[in-house]
Formats: structure tokens, sequence, C-alpha cells
DNA sequence: ACCCAGGGTCATA
DNA sequence: TATGACCATGGG
């Protein structure tokens, strides 16, 4: 390994590995800034594959905006987004979320807050806890804050770099303190951390922390 | 048939 | 504050 990669801390040498060895992911997913703050409701314990066809049965039903998903009955819009499993609690977080958006005036006066407020404000919405309030503020409103979820979760207990315990929270202060403050470095992180978990031991020969760790065991 | 997926809320102790 | 039950589809 370079001189260069010895300097970083374990976070940043991780990133740069995820990086290299996967490349940009272009994040988040989705058309426009409603589609991705759909998306983060709809996404919640789903696979993303079943989320994408209930943003497509929105689109296709006209209904992909705050205005029409307050429009229609919960049990049409349960219908709509189906496949995203939990229906009918989505169907009602999604309704509380535009209901919301709608009062608070859309996403140009939204983009005004400062970030504390607007996170405690989406954290007031019932149906969006922190991983889905930060998957908002991160790739809608472009703050840098890092989104911790399972799979960060996961990958960096096995890599050693954390302590079983600790709470979303105090997670997302260490990688915070640990890495610049950067929402495009935030993005591209997340991202390449959901792509890594997806493909490690599917598409690619490698196991988890195979090319992150030079000590990895599945190395042999 | 089983396990998991890009979580969150609510009831209980 | 800390667990546990619950929500539910679709792919492996």
């Amino acid at each position: 390994m370079e001189e260069k990669e010895a300097r970083l801390n374990p976070f940043h040498r991780i990133y740069h590995r995820l990086l290299d060895y996967y490349g940009h992911q272009d994040w988040w997913p989705g058309e426009t800034p409603f589609e991705v703050m759909v998306g983060a409701i709809l996404t919640q314990n789903t696979a993303w594959t079943n989320v994408e066809k209930a943003i497509n049965n929105l689109k296709r039903a006209n209904s992909l905006s705050a205005d029409q998903i307050m429009a229609i009955s919960v049990e049409e819009l349960a219908d709509l987004i189906r496949s995203a499993g939990y229906f009918n609690v989505k169907a009602r977080r999604l309704k509380n979320f535009c209901d919301w958006y709608l009062f608070q005036g859309g996403y140009e006066q939204l983009a005004k807050w400062p970030t504390d407020a607007l996170r405690k404000s989406l954290l007031s919405v019932n149906g969006i806890g922190p991983e889905t309030a930060d998957d908002i503020l991160l790739y809608v409103f472009e703050r840098p804050i890092f989104v911790i979820d399972a799979y960060t979760r996961r990958l960096f207990l096995r890599l050693g770099l954390i302590e079983p315990d600790l709470g979303y929270e105090e997670l997302r202060r260490i990688f915070e303190s640990e890495l610049e403050k950067n929402t495009q470095l935030y993005n591209e992180y997340h991202a390449l951390i959901v792509n890594h978990a997806k493909s490690f031991c599917k598409t690619r020969p490698v196991c988890e922390t195979c090319i992150l760790n030079d000590h990895c065991p599945g190395k042999e």
C-alpha cells in the first residue's frame, strides 16, 4: 500500500478502497427530490427492487406528488405501494410526510432551514426515524449528514472499527468526526457501503472485508 | 420452507 | 431506557 494511503485514518482508507473497487455510485436513485423522499420512506426495512415497483405504480397512476398522495384515499395509496411491503403502515407514513411537506411550503421553503431545525422537524413526522430523516437531509437537501444503516453497522463492526452496542446518534457522531464534514463524501460513502453489502458475496468472489482489510480472515 | 431486505412505532416492565 | 411485537412483500 502506498505511503499516501497509510496516512489516512481507517474511515478514509475504507472509503478509498470501496471507491476504487466499485467506482462512483451516483446516488440517490430517483428523478426528482420528491421521488427520493418517497423512496426513503418506502425502502424502510425493504429491498429496493420492491420499492422501485411501488414508485413505478405511483408514476403510472400519476400520483407521485404530495398533492396527489393527499388527494387519494389511504386504501388506494396502500394498493399502489403494495409491493414495498408494510403497505398499510407506509401509506399512512407517506400521508403524514406529505401533510408535513405541504404545510411547510415544499422543497423551496424547507431548503432554507438550518440543518438542525430541519432534522428535528423531519423527526417529528410519525414514520420518519433517524435513518430516513438523514437520507432526506443528505440526498435531497444536500446537508453533510452521515447516514447510518444496518450495513454500515455490520461492516464496521466486522472490520473491528466500532463497538457493538453504540446507538444511532453515537455512530453518526463517530463517522462525522472521523471524516471531514463534506456532503459529497457522505453521499458517495453511504452509497458505496450499500452497494458493497449487496454485492460482496454474490457477484464478487470476495468476502465482505477482503478488499477492505489487509488481515481479512477470508483471505486465508 | 426459511431468511432477509437501504426501519420505525408502540406497548410493556 | 430497554427490549419485544408488529408491520408484509418478493427474491434467494
